[in-house]
DNA sequence: ATGGCCATGCACCATGGA
């Protein structure tokens, strides 16, 4: 099972570089975020003539999920059960007897702010969530932008960044709780001493001086990482034409 | 020496992103 995330940061701006890739990598499941329209306008047509089941938790303007499938696969949870949001932030879908969840958490950003303080509740409620699920399920894999930059090695600079919400204590604190409840940093698993970057800022120096950050990833439970084969940063999106700022993860499970 | 973007929406600026 291939298993690809990207923040899209707009499906329709980049439909058709996107499905390119999709023709090109072949996933299975392709977890997106910041889809940035509601479910009337997301590109089912398009999607599904390229073979893709999209599941979608549309959002007018911002934020918004979507899991695409060539498997079957049904819909658990369109947003987080334990946490009253009016944004659209998380979709949790079941492929066989794997759970797998489109992340987009909140900036936060700036710290102190109302946005900070919905940032941590955000987290606050995923990891009770995910602690859940490690007791429903064996099998158990988030994927998405999370939003924070654990430590030193995943950003280019982080003098530049120490009091943005990404680097926040509280935000690490959560993320890093997350890895104590058992769940493993996929990416880094397989390339410890790789920067791992999934983000560059636009603009013209970022990309191409890999002035970037590592904020995207894969999270899974032991009997998932168990089955890993190959995590990758896929750059090739990022090298096209009006880019998301984010690129691909894309990881491959033997199951 | 500084600053350099981009997508959306009742839209030619404001907001959000990170």
């Amino acid at each position: 099972m291939k298993i690809a995330t990207l923040n899209i940061n707009s499906v329709n701006a980049r439909l058709a570089p996107f499905l390119a890739w999709l023709d090109d990598i072949k996933p299975d499941i392709v977890l997106l975020e910041e889809i940035k329209t509601e479910y009337n306008g997301f590109p089912f047509f398009e999607i599904s003539a390229a073979g893709y089941e999209a599941k979608v938790l549309g959002q007018k303007g911002y934020n918004g999920v979507a899991v695409l499938s060539k498997i079957p696969v049904n819909v658990l949870h369109e947003n987080l059960p334990n946490f009253e949001d009016t944004q659209a932030r998380y979709l949790e879908v079941q492929a066989g007897d794997v759970v797998i969840s489109s992340v987009y958490m909140p900036n936060g950003n700036p710290t102190g702010s109302e946005k900070f303080e919905y940032k941590l509740k955000f987290m606050d409620a995923f990891n009770e969530h995910a602690e859940k699920l490690l007791k429903q399920y064996d099998k158990v894999i988030f994927g998405g932008d999370f939003n924070v930059i654990l430590s030193a090695d995943d950003v280019y600079d982080e003098t530049l960044f120490k009091d943005n919400a990404l680097c926040a204590e509280g935000a690490r604190r959560r993320l890093t709780a997350l890895k104590y409840l058992g769940f493993y940093d996929v990416y880094k698993t397989l390339h410890a001493k790789e920067n791992g970057y999934t983000y560059w800022d636009y603009g013209p120096t970022a990309f191409v001086n890999d002035f970037g950050m590592r904020i995207d990833f894969f999270f899974a439970s032991a009997s998932m990482i168990q089955t890993l084969k190959s995590c990758v940063v896929d750059k090739d999106l990022r090298k096209i034409e009006k880019p998301s700022d984010h690129t691909a993860l894309v990881a491959e499970f033997e199951i």
